[in-house]
DNA sequence: TTTCCCATTTGATTTACGTCAAGGCTTCCT
DNA sequence: AGGAAGCCTTGACGTAAATCAAATGGGAAA
């Protein structure tokens, strides 16, 4: 672990709550030394379950590189994503004991954990972590409540466009703009990934992919590398409201 | 608004955010006297809206009594409810300046409001109310998640056993157990608000609940009132994952 | 290179739910 | 009493997406 902190340049915690200079390895002023006591980083690889819904869960975390998810599943194994986890989002619930979802990384991970009650302590004591987190949460439930609208009244088409649309949008690492304008970028799910958070099966996810791409929406080269000539009209397939959040 | 406070009693502002103490019309120690200033009651007709989304919103709120729904709407109609707000639940996000969601009535309604600068002025001087606030929203976070899951992969049938198991476990007011252990209540929503809270068509929410009726998983007299007599078997017909959260 | 494996695509068929349409039951209004 | 307007239910039919079933393709291992 010490090894990890030791490559983790100055800001690559990002936005997380316990704000970067209060975080980082390479940074000694203010609350570091406290903090350094309670924090450590875990590395995960593609496809490793980090913790399982229900497990006992003495720690929360920050994603520091690489996509994690949320998922519940039911008894017969129908599986729902609840959570799509980019760097800088927040994973574990301060004042919970057990984990409520199954966290997998999908990609290969690195989280900045915190011990959960030395966490809590001091969410009692440094008020704009709390502030912070907070904010973030209101967030993820905006986002959580527009979820909502895909998986309830959005056609699969729909679903589809939406999904890249909000890849596009919020994955700011893998985002590049051609000299045209078009937005190039690489899906960090799988068929069924995709389909677990769109509430369809992946032969649906496959299928309207195809057409997404046959109609000029989307360009394909792979099954990964994703090419978008006219984002207004991505969002047009997506059913949105014109353009709510824009790519600056 | 001076009447209504006067016919508040002491503790009707429930669990809200800021603690009735400090909120009371009633109760004149510690913090009430200087959040007298800028706190209000307010009350709406069943069906009248609170606030459109897009509507700049001076004010964040409590529920009181009463039902309030938001909503999301897509340009061709379709409607999704994103959330269904019991007494002691919050409405408005500190630090955002427009409604992002429909606000409607659909049970007449007291809201309790404080304006917005004030409140989040407060915040940054009373940590508890962050700190509450924060216990809340992860609290909705959670419930959003469920109902992800609801809306992503259960059936009609389960859709709708579903929604009756959570009305008959958030709704501790109008909940009553007869001698034999069986639960009654009634159902506060119509069925085209069911539907947008299932994301199903309002004929379709109809026939599942007369398929439940008539395989005596609910008794139904009227349209509204509902007598569960036997609460796992509901529970079963939802696809939840046995007890989870169980009443008393 | 060849083979195997797994993700993905594509096709054929089924089905759950949506759509369209009609009719019943309350409650309210004149 | 007689509409009229809301809700709600029920029926007939259509369709989007699920299911079942091969076929394809690309990367890793041998």
């Amino acid at each position: 672990m010490a090894m990890q902190d030791m490559q983790l340049a100055h800001h690559e915690c990002g936005d997380c709550p316990i704000r970067h200079r209060a975080v980082c390895a390479r940074c000694e002023a203010d609350e570091l030394t406290r903090l350094e006591q309670i924090k450590y980083y875990r590395s995960y690889q593609a496809g490793q379950t980090v913790v399982w819904s229900g497990d006992r869960m003495d720690f929360v975390a920050s994603v520091v590189t690489g996509i994690a998810t949320l998922t519940q599943t039911m008894e017969d194994g129908r599986r729902q994503m609840v959570g799509l986890l980019l760097p800088s989002d927040f994973v574990g619930r301060p004042g919970r004991a057990n984990a409520a979802y199954d966290v997998t990384a999908t990609t290969d991970l690195v989280m900045c954990c915190f011990r959960k009650k030395p966490f809590e302590d001091m969410m009692l004591t440094t008020p704009h972590i709390g502030q912070r987190l907070l904010e973030m949460t209101l967030d993820e439930l905006d986002a959580a409540r527009e979820w909502m609208l895909l998986l309830g009244r959005k056609t699969a088409r729909e679903k589809i466009a939406s999904l890249v649309a909000i890849i596009a949008r919020r994955d700011a690492t893998l985002r590049l703009k051609t000299p045209k304008g078009a937005l190039v970028f690489d899906l960090p799910l799988t068929r069924e990934e995709m389909a677990d958070y769109l509430g369809l099966t992946l032969e649906t996810v496959s299928r309207q992919i195809s057409a997404l791409k046959r109609d000029g929406v989307i360009v394909l080269e792979g099954k990964r590398h994703v090419t978008i000539p006219d984002f207004d009209r991505l969002l047009e397939e997506a059913g949105d409201d014109s353009d709510g959040g824009m790519i600056g």
